[in-house]
DNA sequence: CCGATGGTTCGGCGCGGCCCGAACCGATCG
DNA sequence: CGATCGGTTCGGGCCGCGCCGAACCATCGG
C-alpha cells in the first residue's frame, strides 16, 4: 500500500488547491454569481462581491490562473464565466455539503412570494422578471447587451399587440431599456421606460396584483395562462 | 445598490465555508484519505497528511465542527469517517475541476482512447460514459441519486425508443441501474443491468466498436451522429 | 497503583494571504 | 487630441492561519 500515499497526495494536491481558490468568501460570492453560466464584466462582480476593483481584479487573476474561470475581453470590458461545465458541478456539490451540514443558519432570506414575482421600483423583478427578460430575449423581442437591452423592430410590433404602450416609454428622457441585476436571481431582469411600460400594462390587464404587505406580486389566473401562452413561462409553484 | 449582497453571500458563505475546510493541502489529505467511505483514527491520518498529531487533531476539529466529517470513539481510539456521501462526491466533483483543468501533468496515465471511452466491465466508461450519464440526467431519463440512478418511466420510454432491451435488464438479478465511479474522469457513470443493456445495444447498432488491444472503444461515425443527435454530445477530438 | 500510548489543548512564532489606494495602461467617446 | 472609464499592477500594512513542542487528559496493561 505504500504507493497509495502518492497517488493520494496527488489527488490531495489537486483538491486543496482547487478548494482554497473556491474557499474565500470573495472568491465564493464571484464564482456563486457566475453559476448558471453567464458572464459578468470585473467591475460587476467587484461590486457583487463587495471589494475594490483592484481585489477583485486579483481575485479573478487567480481564479482563471487556477482554471475556474474563463475570460473574453470585449471593447474595454473582460467577461469572466466559469470554465466549464465540471466548475458549476463542484460548487453545487460543495454547496450541498454545507446545506446539509449541520445547524443550517437559517437567516430569513426573502420570503417565496418575494422570490417569485416582485416590483423593482416600478418595474417586473424576481423569478417572473428574469424569466419574462429571458422568454423575451428568445422570441428576439430583446437582444442583449451590455448594459441596456435593445428593443427589435419586430420586439416592438409584438409589445404593441399585447397593448403594451412602447411608443410613449419611446418618449420618456428616462433610459429606455437597461438591464438590472436581480438579488434573488442573480441575472438580469428588464428595468428602465419599457420595464415599467410592461409592468403597467401587467397591472392594468390584472395579470398580476399588488399585495398590500410588501412589494411582491400575486401572478392571477389570467396572468398564469397568459404568460404560458404568449411566452412559454411556467412559473415554479410557490412553494 | 448596497444591498444587493443579501442572498447571494448566504449560498456563497456556505461554499467557501467548506471549501475552505477542503482547501488545505493538509485537510485535503486527510479527505482523500477517507473518501471510499472507511474510518481512520487521529494518528493514522496525521501519518498520512505528514504533520505532528497535534496539528492534524486541530484539523480534524476543524473538520468535524464544520460538518465534513463524523467521530465515533473506541477504547482510546478515535475513528473519523467522512460525514456523509455528499461530502464525497463535493471532493469528487472539486478533484474532477482539478483534472480538466490547465496544464494537466502529464504521468503517463491511461491513453487518450482510453479516456475518451472505453467498457468497464460491460458498460460505458472514460468520458463518454460520463457524457452520456450527464445527458441522460438532463434529459430526466434518470434521476440522480446515492449509490444508483433511477430510471423514470419516461426514461424507459426513451431508451426503448433506442432499442435499448429495457424490459430484460429489469429481469436480471444483478443491480439495475448503480453508479460507478470512472477512474479517469473521477465522476460517475451508468453500470448494472442497464447500463449493459446499453452497451449492448451500442455494440450491435455499431456506434461504439471495441479495439482488439485494449478495453478502449472507436466510436464510429454513425454512432457521433447519434450521440449528436440524440444526446447533444460532442466528445472531445481524441488529442 | 505505575508506565505506556492515543489524543487534545495551549502558547508562541512566522509566513502568507487579503485588502486598499495610487499609479498605470488601453479603449472609447467627445 | 484630452477626458473618462474599465481593469490591472504595485507597494505597504494588517491579521489570521498553520505549525510545532510541551503539558495535559484518558484509556489500557501490568
Amino acid at each position: 500500500m505504500s504507493t497509495t500515499i502518492s497517488a493520494l497526495s496527488d489527488e490531495a494536491a489537486g483538491i486543496s488547491t482547487v478548494a482554497a481558490l473556491m474557499g474565500h468568501p470573495t472568491r465564493a460570492a464571484i464564482l456563486a454569481a457566475l453559476v448558471g453560466g453567464g458572464a459578468l464584466p470585473a467591475g460587476t462582480l467587484a461590486q457583487i462581491a463587495d471589494v475594490t476593483a483592484s481585489t477583485a481584479s486579483e481575485h479573478l487573476a487567480r481564479l482563471v490562473e487556477g482554471g475556474l474561470l474563463t475570460v473574453v475581453s470585449s471593447g474595454r470590458h473582460r467577461y469572466f464565466r466559469l470554465r466549464d461545465a465540471s466548475v458549476a458541478q463542484a460548487l453545487e456539490a460543495v454547496s450541498a455539503v454545507s446545506v446539509s451540514a449541520p445547524a443550517r443558519r437559517r437567516t430569513a432570506g426573502p420570503s417565496p412570494e418575494m422570490r417569485l414575482a416582485r416590483s423593482c421600483y416600478d418595474h417586473l423583478a424576481g423569478s417572473l422578471g428574469v424569466g419574462l427578460a429571458d422568454a423575451l430575449l428568445r422570441q428576439g423581442v430583446l437582444l442583449p447587451g451590455e448594459r441596456a437591452f435593445e428593443l427589435t423592430a419586430q420586439g416592438a410590433v409584438r409589445l404593441s399587440a399585447l397593448e403594451v404602450d412602447v411608443a410613449s416609454a419611446r418618449t420618456r428622457k428616462r433610459l429606455f431599456s437597461p438591464t438590472c441585476l436581480d438579488w434573488t436571481e442573480r441575472r438580469f431582469h428588464l428595468a428602465g421606460a419599457l420595464g415599467a411600460a410592461i409592468l403597467q400594462r401587467f397591472m392594468e390587464a390584472r395579470w398580476v396584483a399588488r399585495r398590500t404587505d410588501d412589494r411582491s406580486l400575486r401572478v392571477t389566473v389570467a396572468g398564469q395562462r397568459v404568460l404560458q401562452r404568449e411566452f412559454d413561462l411556467d412559473l415554479p409553484p410557490a412553494p
